[in-house]
DNA sequence: TATGAATGAGCATTCATTCAT
DNA sequence: CATGAATGAATGCTCATTCAT
């Protein structure tokens, strides 16, 4: 008889807000935002297509709301590596693992669908132009110029190596997301050998 | 106005034909089947797109097409390879600049897009069913396990490093082609270090 | 939080209902049936869709039970007028005053919206079906034979004159309030020289 | 077996663009452009609706291609009526008939949605911003202030003589379209008395 | 009574495909 | 062989209406 109060109203909206965006992460991380329609997401989503839009005006913006979210992650992944403890080859192994576990992945993937897809709304294109691989390998810089200084990186010029491991890296969880996972990730400590100076090449 | 006679109209039917698969492959090759549409690839071609189904009766057939002819190329690769001259860090080293070449590389984007596309025809799973990396990996294998014996090749599982190899290399190439060439393909000789003996490892 | 006892609760209804009708009449004759939303009104009138529901089953019932009350104001200026003292051309005068009036106008409008939109229920033309210009013309008849005859009035024919005149004054009255008041509505002098005798004719 | 030569295709693009035109200038100046559904066109000119986006990119395209004529006819009934020979009764008389021909009602009608429509595109707005009945008075004016040197004009302000002519014209035709013709046309006789220097005032 | 979440029919638009010439 | 007009299925989005609370 009477109508929800403000907190149920507030604990429905949240609730339905993130199975929506739960959902569209996984559809737009898969398919990219134009093979993605709203039927998909609804559906995942378990809703009408129609309730799809009480809560997003529209499909841009419901892609632009996810990417947005997607970036405030993104950062913070380098921050815990660089503050991550023990040697240059522990950080990175463990920031190799945390980009490559099941959460990263699907942002990275949403990330570089709104990269490279055509067609992406302006807004996007706005909020991600600073992220990209030269972004973090800015920021892996100064770990491996430290790495090259205590003999665990290899000598080589840091940007290459950089560059090389987050391609190798980014490529990888790019294929195996979009080969239905018949294509397994790379061994971490596999593709540390990219990196490593020669002598500090564990067996895998 | 003049009637062509029958051999003219061969000429005119094989050199259409090659002119819409080499239109095709482009478009396909960076679009994947679903958002590539009939008027690019007739654009692309420099003729109406009434007579792309003069050639192809539909989309779906002019992909399946090219697949094929694709898939007949993905061997030769390999086995040009294998009767590479030089030693076996010289063999690879060949494989990897011809994979990663400009004609080499539209045709595995092809393939991906084919493996990879949702809705793709059945008949086009058909065809690459057995194409994947495993494929080549069985054909890689004997040349890992042989330059395990000389020293050349890191003493880990042959399996895995030729995994990792090809994904790695499959990977920096599907992001060049992705992100409108912003990220440049992996240097081939950092990609070896993937599978080298620490002890052959190269400054690059 | 307490419940309302049942005059409270008759109280509320009737408030409530008033208080939609006004705000859809101001929608309804604005933008007409098909073009107005319910969103609108009940914008307009400061409370939920959702209640609107509760007083009115459907944006066709709304609209129905808005055209009948019209309906029944409608009758009354004509009596009105011709009981009002002075002069036949003081009646006619005191007419188109109260015609063009605020409150008289979005009557006109909703009915002409009521007859002239398509899509309107059934039951909409059935209630409207008489109210239409001839309707007024056969009661303004005699006023104008009378004024014939005391050479107030044109000579002409009356049915010509009466329909002249209405036309005209509906005309202006559906001018004005389609385009947001930038045309004026037409004096009632001016308009009155549709059909005065020529020497009655007086300067605006 | 040969394509249609250039001239026959432009003669059919011509004569579909014209049909297309057409049947949209009766739908959207009896429903507005918001009422105005794709099918009806597509239905009233004989053609598929995909057949419109050939010739029209969309909805908006086809209102302002059609507004975009209208205006530029709407000059010419002016320069006509100040052409027209005889005196100024006789040109006003030859306007107002003008003015009120089928074919030219049409045109008034849709510059009226366009004018008073929500919801029109921005350049809809552009094209007739100069077009109104404001700009129709001042072409008018001058021969007003003749016709009250010579007598035939009521010696009234000229400025509220048009605007009131002017507005009983207008809402004549909006009435008589919008009612499914149910309401006549006023005699463009009638409607000059609204002007006429009572002496000059004949019967109907 | 009152609220707003939820549903689904309807319309604008795109694009693969057919067909007359 | 070659062209482009023509068709219609599919998809994004709006909005009237229902319903749980």
């Amino acid at each position: 008889m009477a109508p929800y109060n403000e907190d149920q109203l507030l604990a429905i909206r949240d609730e339905r807000r993130e199975q929506i965006l739960g959902a569209a992460l996984g559809v737009f991380a898969r398919h990219g935002p134009a093979l993605t329609k709203m039927s998909m997401i609804s559906q995942a989503a378990g809703i009408s297509h129609g309730l799809l839009y009480h809560y997003f005006k529209s499909k841009d913006e419901l892609f632009i709301a996810l990417v947005s979210e997607a970036m405030l992650g993104a950062g913070d992944a380098v921050e815990e590596m660089l503050e991550h403890p023990g040697s240059i080859i522990d950080k990175l192994r463990h920031f190799l693992h945390d980009a490559m576990s099941v959460e990263t992945r699907l942002l990275f993937l949403l990330i570089h669908q709104a990269r490279t897809s055509h067609g992406v709304p302006e807004q996007v294109r706005e909020i991600i132009k600073d992220y990209s691989l030269g972004w973090f390998a800015a920021r892996l810089k100064p770990l491996f110029l430290q790495g090259q200084r205590t003999g665990e990186i290899a000598s080589d010029d840091a940007d290459q190596l950089i560059e090389g491991l987050l391609t190798a890296v980014s490529g990888s969880m790019l294929l195996h997301a979009s080969d239905e996972h018949n294509i397994p990730l790379m061994n971490p400590d596999h593709l540390l050998r990219l990196v490593l100076a020669p002598d500090h090449i564990q067996p895998l």
